[in-house]
DNA sequence: CCCATGACTGAAG
DNA sequence: TCTTCAGCCATGG
């Protein structure tokens, strides 16, 4: 355990931010944390949230929707199913409708379809 | 200290 | 519109 994830916890809270049956980009998360170059921190983050069940990590995903992580989850199709579980159709490893169910963190306030 | 990697993004061809 | 390149920044060796 470090002293300095700082950084980790933050991506952490937006991740838990974020609505059921919703998703979200990293770069979204990134730059909401004012760290809009640190795209790839924020999925570094995620990577470390890999045993702390309270960050859905499976609703974060790349810009194009695609589930880019889905191959550091456990099993082979854990993320999608996970977010099949919550609604959220995906094909061929990528989220459907992903601009229609995608979650701002900045703009959370009627972001309510 | 320097080099390599990575769950990304934006710009250029 | 799709494909390819480079930038970015933190972590690890």
């Amino acid at each position: 355990m470090k002293k300095s994830d700082n950084f980790f916890e933050k991506v952490y809270e937006v991740a838990r931010q974020i609505p059921y049956g919703r998703v979200t980009s990293y770069g979204a998360i990134a730059k909401y944390l004012g760290a809009a170059r640190s795209a790839r921190m924020v999925g570094w983050a995620m990577n470390a949230s890999g045993g702390d069940d309270t960050v859905p990590a499976h609703r974060v995903v790349n810009r194009n929707g695609l589930l880019s992580g889905k191959h550091h989850f456990q099993g082979t199709n854990l993320m999608q199913q996970l977010l099949e579980n919550e609604g959220v159709k995906v094909k061929n490893n990528k989220v459907e409708d992903f601009e229609s169910i995608f979650w701002n963190p900045s703009g959370n306030i009627d972001q309510n379809l």
